[in-house]
DNA sequence: ATTAAGGGCTAAATCCTTTTAGCTTTTAAT
DNA sequence: ATTAAAAGCTAAAAGGATTTAGCCCTTAAT
């Protein structure tokens, strides 16, 4: 089965450092002749030869292997992982793969474990802050490319959903309807998913003339039963049932279902509910449910363009806003 | 930053290989004495030594990595993949994750490409028939575990749902409430998951001494396409509307709803409709659909296991059916 | 006839670890 | 006073690729 250059180069009746060479297209920059080239090129094709991809590693000091850094594997970044896989596949790297759970703790001793398995760079759903990751950055040699959750920074990479923006619009349909005793069932709070998300949903209410009002703002995580838990404040905590409840993920919006059956069942009708993040079973549910569906597959995309053009094209960071998608039912 | 055996050996004053004795805890072996043992792991922790994994793994011919290939990062195989992952790690291997997108020649390529790469082992939801899984099986000399799917054999190691029995249970519910005239809307004809579904289906009908109709059974694939399509066919050609459906597989049901809403928004009030697979918005749609939840996690954490028996405790290959659970809404 | 240039290839170092075989010194035994 | 055993350590090989520096031979130029 898989022969090593040395035994490729015997068969050809060459030292090894010819066969390398031929195989790694340096035949005219050291003048090998036509004929042990080619000769060299047959018997590697009939032994169907590949380069021992550790070895490679070792002396390049380059293993062509990414790490991807994320909170969960579900439907979003279950998504962003293929894509990011399919991209990286046809230029030749791997993508490792590991999950934090949105544990900051598990988060650095993953990285620290990636960068010591030597891989190329870092693909990275952080919840570290710019302080953190500053840190980390001195200690790191290898290029980061920060996905769905971006720091601020004129030196970092990131790839991130236009959160502010896709927010801003939704919330802004509801306005137009005349909507806007909106609730807010936010995330962890520090992250910029939430901040962005946030800040769209306030701009979006300022510009229809309405300050909003603290009160009506919750953030607690971004687990289901955080939705439920945000969801059950609202219902509980005001005597006035809300005109409208924007939840700032699917998982949220899970947890608000969740309340509703249970405690709730005729929320939807004095309630409009519209989220973050979308999902094709929100067609079949009752009542229509908007939502801003995120482009995980350009997110996935640009980010694993930028991490490549760090490392084969001598690029520098880059930042990119990806813009997501209305979804009116 | 990461210094070498070698930094460490000056530093300590001994020899490389006295070094690697002692952190790999052969001193005693190797008559190391205490001082110089403690010398050398007191140096190593100041400078937070860890070895290079790149030249461990070519010296030993071992990279604790192991290749995961799937047909998708969906919320099935999400969850599989990131528990196998959780597990893998603690046991201290990483995991490279590659889809397929149910592509027999992209599986090939796949299960190439990471062989080459040098994985200790792959686990692999794989659309090959015994065959190809035989053929395969002479030219690679790692261990594989299959996961998901299964294939015939004494001697190929499996981790898969126990496809019949839980379709055999779902469907029995249906026939002792007297519906019986079900449709059976179904996947890739050939994988084992069809196989026992539709084994599983057959049978509930037959204990209930219904012999089942073969025109009532469609297989086309698993994309959410092609439960559209199916669910066309079955409302378009039979001039009857079924009592009963039978999806076996979460798109599938995702095309038959996308159907229903398109074309036959009353399907269900005269027509059940039930699934294999589970999702929790599912509790928010009416009707209720009743349905088979694969237990992902048992899955992921057995078939982890096997694969680690195998590479680090010389057990020999196994073979688990994982119960999955019946939800009835 | 000598030197220079070019053509065609290779030895050996390098990346970093692990492991085998064995070297030197000390201690114990006869 | 030898010899044998034990203690404490290390040189070198191996794993498989890449790359630098340079060897040898032929041809052309002076």
């Amino acid at each position: 089965m898989s022969l090593s250059l040395e035994e490729l180069a015997l068969k050809a009746d060459v030292s090894k450092t010819t066969v390398s060479l031929v195989l790694n297209g340096k035949s005219s920059i050291y003048r090998i002749s036509k004929e042990t080239e080619n000769r060299i090129l047959k018997i590697a094709k009939e032994h169907n030869y590949k380069p021992n991809s550790i070895a490679r590693a070792l002396r390049l000091n380059k293993s062509l292997t990414i790490g991807l850094i994320i909170p969960y594997l579900n439907r979003h970044f279950g998504r962003v992982a293929e894509v990011i896989e399919q991209n990286a596949r046809e230029l030749g790297y791997q993508i490792i793969i590991a999950v934090t759970q949105d544990c900051l703790e598990t988060e650095h001793d993953l990285i620290e474990n990636l960068y010591e398995r030597n891989v190329d760079g870092l693909i990275l759903a952080t919840m570290m802050n710019r302080d953190q990751f500053n840190d980390l950055s001195s200690k790191i040699k290898i290029p980061i490319v920060l996905v769905d959750r971006r720091i601020d920074g004129d030196d970092i990479a990131w790839v991130v959903s236009d959160d502010e923006q896709g927010t801003y619009e939704l919330v802004s349909v509801m306005c137009q309807e005349g909507v806007t005793d909106i609730y807010f069932v936010g995330g962890i709070e520090k992250l910029s998913t939430s901040i962005d998300r946030l800040n769209g949903f306030k701009k979006a209410l300022l510009d229809k003339g309405v300050e909003c009002n603290q009160s009506k703002i919750q953030q607690i995580g971004y687990a289901v039963a955080d939705g439920y838990e945000m969801t059950k404040n609202i219902i509980e905590r005001f005597s006035k049932t809300p005109e409208a409840i924007f939840t700032s993920a699917i998982t949220l919006l899970e947890g608000l279902l969740q309340y509703a059956k249970e405690h709730k069942p005729d929320l939807f009708s004095h309630t409009r509910v519209i989220t973050y993040d979308d999902h094709p079973m929100l067609d079949y549910l009752q009542p229509p449910i908007f939502s801003v569906r995120q482009n995980a597959e350009e997110i996935a995309k640009k980010s694993f363009e930028i991490m490549h053009g760090i490392l084969e094209k001598n690029k520098s960071f880059a930042q990119e806003l990806i813009k997501p998608e209305l979804i009116m039912r």
